[in-house]
DNA sequence: GCTTGGGTTAACGTTAACGTCAACGAAGAG
DNA sequence: CTCTTCGTTGACGTTAACGTTAACCCAAGC
């Protein structure tokens, strides 16, 4: 059967397995992330099931970015819990901000160690280039 | 006493504790990189202790780098490999030179990743603050 | 009705990357 | 000679980040 005869209310809408799918990781991480305070456990279907919207998926991306930059979990957390809802007092906005501002220094930082990094291996690339040569001019 | 009093032939010659030190890690660290092949285990001086020269802090430092980029140590052993001493056949020297090229290229991809965690980071702070703006209008 | 494919919780297993501890040897300072 | 500091080799402990398995519920197709 077609699922599209049974119309959709929610806009955009899907359960745990398709937005792990999605977003590269699978069920089990994304329960996990929830155990951790990482996605929202809520809302949940009738039967118990787990909904998520692009937003989750947006959300998981942005988890999955930060890990591969070697974020640990629990420093990602707080940068998940700026980024999940919106906070209603100035206050907390301004220190959101500051949260953020914070990460995105952090960034920064690894940008020139990468920048180090890479120009270290690109040292050692030319440092073997020359071997090869000097072995050729002996020939 | 002074320690200069008794001369040194070796240019620049150190014990574990400061190669640690130096680098910015643990002597235990380092002698689990040496059993993971990370690093030599020899020469050793006669009564057993590892010596270590400003080569092995030069790698122990590249490999720290590499690892705040998210790169495991089985990864980082490969590029080690390759790094720690000269091959001497034209053949190996050019295999070196292909694993290093693809480490960088690693490196280019983790640059643009790190991009664009940027740039979500950066988006947030935008909308976090016009949140701020909207409300302060209300006053 | 049965099977198949997703979903649920709870609990135990696993791997990487070290930390920590024990028991000992080496060597310079006082 | 003793004390302290640095080193040695095992061996066991720990933490993060999931994987895996068990036992069960739910919904769609034939």
């Amino acid at each position: 059967m077609n699922k599209k005869a049974t119309a959709q209310p929610q806009p955009e809408t899907m359960g745990i397995g398709e937005l792990a799918r999605r977003a590269g990781v699978t069920t089990r991480t994304v329960r996990y992330y929830e155990e951790l305070g990482l996605v929202d456990g809520e809302p949940r279907a009738p039967n118990g099931y787990r909904t998520y919207t692009e937003w989750h998926l947006y959300g998981l991306r942005l988890i999955r970015r930060a890990k591969l930059l070697g974020l640990s979990l629990a420093e990602i957390k707080e940068l998940a819990d700026v980024v999940r809802e919106d906070p209603t007092e100035a206050k907390l906005i301004q220190r959101s901000i500051e949260v953020l501002i914070s990460h995105i220094e952090r960034a920064e930082k690894k940008q020139r160690e990468l920048e180090a990094y890479r120009a270290m291996l690109a040292r050692e690339v030319t440092r073997l280039k020359d071997l090869l040569q000097s072995r050729a001019a002996r020939a």
